[in-house]
DNA sequence: CCCACGGAAGACATCGTTGTCAACGGCGTC
DNA sequence: GACGCCGTTGACAACGATGTCTTCCGTGGG
């Protein structure tokens, strides 16, 4: 309650005073180090449980030279169910190696990315975890040099030489359109986020190899890109809905499109067939059968977090770039 | 790539020797104190640029006495929605406040909460908001005596008088079950969590509340408790179903259940209403017409953090209890 | 010409802890 | 009885930074 007369918080120094030892002997005991007295040692725990004394572990983490125990997570939006459920798999990683995981959101500005890089290199973490905003990560060369570990997720980085770990983006849009082509779909409506976002980029380079695999002539009549929320996917389906020989079929480029088209669709009752890249939570009670082109989220976190971890412990070989495989999943109720 | 023979992180006398000044200028430089002649200050800051320094906020902060900038989040898990839409919440008022979070699973486990609780009051963390798993939280008094502020979410603390935000529970229960009532129904199944479960029983409470200002008797046989996943609250709408005297109504106690009692609802295209506590993504495309009781959760760890965070600014009145309001939704497709 | 004055810069102690090494006392050994 | 050894214990420095205080210098007034 009252916050100002409180007692300072004891140190080993008070424990020591306490017990009538040295700070030494005190660090040895509550560090378990041998050579100590049981008599002794056993004045010590009394002493450290009556003050309820808890070692200062940022005193002690600079002394000792030791790593810090903490790893930071860059990601863009934690209330995104996509990094939250990486956060999730990085933190369970991270508690078998008993280090503390820091997250913070760039809310995908690349100016935040880098202040928020810089405070957690103040800090001192052992490793960082990166989903990357900006498109030049040049300037974590420094920290790398210094001795920095990183891994960057879902997207590679530019400008350094370093782990990553994405999806199989371009072999699972592929595989999502040679689904639909193989339904007999010739007219296929696309729709994804910007290209200059990595994975939009990735995944209609699968869309254009599925297509030509077929002998489909690629129809940009029929595809829509810079599509960012729901609201404009489901705008995107009504007009090429409306337009002249419209599609039988669409490919949307990830989950939040996906369901902005799920909306549409199911608002005019049409039964255009539809596949989207992402599975999302409870797809499988959409009012509407869909396939989406699945993959293992957390198995994303965890091959990072794996990653940075071989790294911290001393792994020195070349960067590598680990895929995570889609599978094509159908999904909604009636498929 | 190679760690082995980089060099040493430079520190702040490293700058001093290259800049040809002491020690305390070179901190004067980097804190903007006053007091430097601009022609020393350019030399300072040429030689941090050069050496890529970067202070040590940990030992910063151990010299200066300042607060970590840190506070601890724990919470069940943070793979589940509801908590990282908490955490999310709570990390954007931190920045706001120049600090970091750190997030740490309890997975339920009253032992795991009482390691995570210490291992972030080792870091020194400024606060913690804690969802609590465990039933006893007297642990926590002899840190709260030295200064830890603290902050209870979603439940209540027992054993110690601290802050706490929760959901008005018993009232959003009562307000779903006397929407039902209305609608006409007099036999609404009840499905529900332990009672062990704070939650749970705050609900079943408000349940009782608007039966008996119905005038409509309690009945057990209409009420299962100790439901813990969609698979056993479907196997529970069922067993309800196909007893004698079945009910045309079900009140669910949290989303997980609500899920179940849909996905069995649906399977059997029955149509007994259904309300359900907690509202959840993608609610609205439920192939059913459904009620919940809805509260914005990105509320309960915004009020939490500025609770906090007004503690460790100073504020000493006495613990209080913020609840945040609950609204009824009516969600589904056809609703 | 001397001294008080104020601004700039540095020397030194310090935060809480751990690493290094020296000191101490008791013991066995020659 | 002197020596060396070993198991204990403590004194002191150091980690990387900042707070305090002193020193130094140039200036202006008497």
């Amino acid at each position: 309650m009252d916050g100002q007369d409180r007692r300072r918080r004891p140190t080993i120094s008070d424990v020591a005073a306490a017990a009538g030892v040295s700070v030494k002997t005190v660090s040895r005991v509550i560090n378990g180090e041998p050579g100590v007295r049981p008599a002794l040692a056993e004045r010590v725990l009394a002493a450290v449980a009556e003050l309820g004394f808890r070692r200062n572990a940022l005193a002690s983490g600079l002394r000792s030279g030791r790593a810090s125990a903490t790893i930071g997570l860059i990601i863009e939006d934690l209330a995104n169910p996509f990094y939250s459920t990486i956060a999730a798999a990085v933190a369970k990683v991270a508690r078998g190696h008993d280090t503390h995981l820091i997250t913070v959101s760039s809310e995908e500005d690349p100016a935040l990315e880098r202040r928020q890089f810089a405070e957690l290199c103040q800090r001192r973490v052992d490793g960082l975890i990166i989903v990357p905003a900006g498109s030049d990560h040049a300037y974590t060369r420094s920290e790398a040099e210094l001795g920095l570990k990183m891994v960057f997720l879902d997207r590679p980085p530019s400008g350094i030489l370093a782990d990553s770990v994405v999806v199989d983006n371009a072999a699972g849009a592929a595989a999502g359109v040679a689904d639909l082509l193989a339904a007999g779909h010739r007219r296929i409506g696309v729709i994804t986020d910007s290209p200059s976002v990595y994975t939009a980029r990735e995944r209609l380079a699968g869309v254009r190899t599925a297509l030509a695999g077929a002998g489909v002539p690629y129809d940009d009549a029929l595809v829509r890109t810079d599509v960012a929320d729901p609201g404009r996917a489901a705008r995107a389906v009504a007009a090429m809905l409306d337009g002249a020989d419209p599609p039988t079929a669409f490919f949307t480029g990830n989950n939040r499109i996906t369901v902005g088209a799920i909306q549409e669709l199911c608002r005019r009752g049409h039964d255009a067939a539809l596949t989207g890249f992402d599975d999302f939570e409870l797809s499988a009670l959409m009012p509407r059968p869909l396939t989406v082109v699945g993959y293992d989220v957390r198995e994303l976190g965890r091959a990072a977090a794996a990653r940075l971890f071989a790294r911290i412990g001393g792994d020195a070989s070349w960067p590598s770039e680990t895929v995570v495989p889609t599978r094509l999943e159908r999904r909604g109720i009636g498929s």
